[in-house]
DNA sequence: GCCATGACGTTCC
DNA sequence: GGGAACGCCATGG
C-alpha cells in the first residue's frame, strides 16, 4: 500500500498529473506513457484512487481515453470532478465527453491530431494493419 | 508465492 | 459506429 515507501512510479505519476495546466485534461494512458510505463493505465488509476483528499495533485484533470469520467456517474468524486473541470473552463460535450483535441494535454502527445484518440487511432491502425 | 481486482487501453469481431 | 475479449502493471488477500 502506501506504506510510507514512495514508489518511483507513483511519484512520477503524481508529478506528471501535477504538471497538467489548468483547464486541460490528460488521459490515463498518456500519463502512464509519460511516467515511463505505457500500458499501465490501470496502475495510474490505482495511484489516483490512493490519493488522499488533501492532496495537491489535480486528479480531476485525468480522464479516460474516451474523454469521459471513468468513475460511476452517481459517485461523489465523479460529480466533483465534473464540477472542478467546468470551473476551470473545460466544456463537456452533450454526451458528457471532453474534447481531447482541444483540452488534451500535452499537445505533443496529440501533435496536430485533432481527432479523438481511441476510435481514430484504432481505426487508423486498423486500416493500416489490415 | 499464486489468484483476484481495479478511477484503463488497444485490438478484434 | 458499437460491443466484447485480451493485455497491461501494481496492490491486496
Amino acid at each position: 500500500m502506501l506504506a510510507g515507501s514512495v514508489n518511483p512510479f507513483y511519484h512520477r505519476i503524481y508529478r506528471i498529473v501535477g504538471k497538467i495546466p489548468k483547464g486541460r485534461v490528460a488521459t490515463y494512458g498518456i500519463v502512464a506513457r509519460l511516467a515511463g510505463r505505457p500500458g499501465a493505465a490501470r496502475t495510474v488509476g490505482w495511484a489516483l484512487s490512493a490519493l488522499p483528499e488533501d492532496t495537491d495533485v489535480p486528479w480531476w484533470r485525468v480522464i479516460n481515453a474516451a474523454g469521459r469520467i471513468s468513475l460511476a456517474a452517481h459517485d461523489h468524486n465523479a460529480v466533483l470532478q465534473r464540477a472542478l473541470l467546468l470551473r476551470e473552463g473545460v466544456r463537456f460535450a452533450p454526451g458528457g465527453a471532453v474534447s481531447l483535441g482541444s483540452y488534451g494535454w500535452p499537445a505533443e502527445a496529440y501533435n496536430g491530431v485533432a481527432a479523438p484518440p481511441t476510435r481514430a487511432a484504432a481505426a487508423r491502425r486498423r486500416s493500416a494493419r489490415r
